[in-house]
RNA sequence: CGGGGUGUAGCGCAGCUUGGUAGCGCGCCUGCUUUGGGAGCAGGAGGUCCCCGGUUCGAGUCCGGGCACCCCGACCA
């Protein structure tokens, strides 16, 4: 393998300080910058076009389920945000207001959207009337506006883009099969798309969101073995129904509180691409979602081979369009100064065509992950290039799941992850009695907090790791983002 | 909200102790030579030294006040 230390310098080690890495690599790599607004983030065309093939990935899937999108306002009433005490309790505390517009005091003040459940499901009030409208699946994208007092680029910022699922269902189990069919399409694109691991669970109610009877979650661990919660899904009984007055006529001719959920995952997604499969030199894309699979760097040293190079890779461009989405680095820097600035930005396979190659009638492919270089006819890119981005795809994938197993742990007292948080963190799976006092005490001596009850490998009887109560259930510790 | 740090060219920084022509590296522009793992030479452009006030013949430098940003902590769907 190329030695390649001290390429990129520009960039802290990541063994180093992890968080300065992050914040290098995202400025350096042109995924986003810092804006005049403190705690928000301009995101570049490199993060954006990321982004859309994320959504790109978590819209088919939302259709395949059903769901269709539409969009809500910006601008959430007073009135209507107060509807649902626990709700408008937990969002109060990070809600910007809007008093005054057009040179005139407004008569409500006007909340900008922390996120939608007011504005969608006062509207929904309208919209169901009878069992027949139901079940109502409607997604939107959208930005949501949290006035965070600490911002971390993409993880934590006061303004972030997301979706946001809002459905609504005649019984309480199609709304709870919704709320895991909707959970699972997160682990799945998680898996499929990002190469990311993520174990599904269920939220400790301290944890859970502000309103719902239950929140489900994926969590996954970053390279530095803290938690970061991939998507959630909620289960809001009948609670928003109440507060906002969605009931039905039910086929027995009864009146009936329908039953709603809501899910949704964000840009954070993009800071957890970052973190759990970056290293020293820089990013690593997930092939599948990656804004350039494969960029060429061509090479050269006159104007002759320049054109015969040139006339190689318009017939490769033009045979691989459609099949991979592919970038030609024309610029005047050197073939070197390219291997490392496409490996900086994490490109998953890089394509050598020069003179020699040429000749010879092939290319060098050479992987982000492993750098392993291949000769191919160029007559078989085509075929063979999508196969090799199947291969990062699924190492990346393995790697990061050996990565999280290496880091787990399970444990029968919060003792044991005191002691081994002095040395690495990751996830501890302990017997957990399920009461909140000991969720507390487990964070309050170790920093980690409850990240979930995970659904598959728990042990179903133990004593709790804190009060030594009998515990029925397992769960997930960890310092989380 | 508390603690720490930093504001000087696009970026990273030096200069401040001891006041006196605003500098270095990278990047940028032009030309030539280069190009298979971050090229070399030559020439060139680029400044509200964060802001306001004070001291002084003279302030990037000293004094006072303010602002902004970053990091750490508390808080946090």
């Amino acid at each position: 393998m190329t030695d390649v230390s001290g390429f990129v310098d520009q960039i802290a080690d990541k063994s180093d300080d992890y968080s300065q890495w992050y914040t290098d690599v995202i400025l350096k790599t042109k995924l986003a910058d810092y804006s005049p607004v403190r705690g928000c983030m301009v995101i570049r065309p490199y993060g954006y076009a990321l982004w859309e093939n994320m959504q790109a990935g978590l819209d088919a899937r939302f259709k395949a389920t059903g769901h269709v999108n539409a969009y809500f306002p910006l601008f959430i009433p007073e009135s209507l945000m107060k509807k649902e005490a626990e709700h408008v309790a937990g969002f109060a505390p990070e809600l910007p207001w809007i008093t005054e517009a057009g040179g005139e005091k407004l008569e409500e003040r006007l909340a900008i959207r922390p996120t939608s459940e007011a504005i969608i499901l006062s509207m929904y009030s309208k919209w169901v009337q009878s069992w027949r409208d139901l079940p109502l699946l409607i997604n939107q994208w959208a930005n949501v506006v949290r006035w965070e007092k600490r911002t971390y680029l993409f993880l934590r910022t006061r303004e972030f883009l997301w979706q946001e699922g809002h459905t609504v269902h005649r019984t309480e189990q199609e709304a709870m099969e919704e709320v895991l069919r909707m959970l699972d399409v997160y682990r799945e694109f998680a898996e499929t798309e990002l190469a990311m691991p993520v174990i599904r669970g269920r939220k400790s109610d301290a944890e859970k969101f502000a309103g719902a009877a239950a929140t489900f979650t994926v969590e996954a661990m970053m390279g530095d073995g803290k938690a970061l919660q991939a998507g959630t899904s909620h289960f809001f009984a009948q609670r928003f129904a109440e507060a906002f007055n969605i009931s039905f006529l039910d086929m027995d001719g009864e009146r009936r509180f329908a039953w709603t959920t809501s899910w949704g995952a964000s840009t954070r997604l993009i800071g957890g691409i970052i973190m759990m499969h970056g290293d020293d030199s820089g990013l690593m894309m997930p092939p599948r979602v990656a804004p350039f699979q494969v960029v060429i760097v061509p090479i050269f040293r006159n104007d002759d081979e320049r054109s015969r190079v040139y006339e190689a890779v318009q017939a490769i461009t033009r045979d691989l369009t459609g099949a991979v989405r592919i970038h030609t680095d024309w610029s005047d820097n050197k073939p070197g100064w390219k291997y490392n600035e496409w490996e900086m930005r994490g490109a998953p396979l890089r394509l050598e065509v020069g003179p020699r190659d040429v000749d010879q009638g092939q290319a060098v492919a050479v992987r982000r992950d492993s750098r392993a270089k291949e000769s191919i006819p160029i007559a078989g890119l085509g075929q063979r290039l999508p196969e090799i981005l199947d291969e990062v795809h699924r190492s990346m994938l393995d790697r990061a799941r050996a990565f999280r197993d290496a880091h787990t742990w399970t444990v029968s007292s919060v003792d044991e992850i005191a002691e081994q948080m002095e040395k690495e963190r990751g996830f501890f799976w302990a017997p957990w009695c399920g009461s909140p006092m000991c969720e507390g005490a487990v964070k309050a001596k170790t920093g980690a907090t409850l990240r979930c009850i995970p659904f598959e490998g728990g042990d179903d009887k133990g004593l709790c790791l804190v009060c030594k109560a009998t515990a029925d259930q397992t769960a997930i510790f960890g310092r989380s983002y």
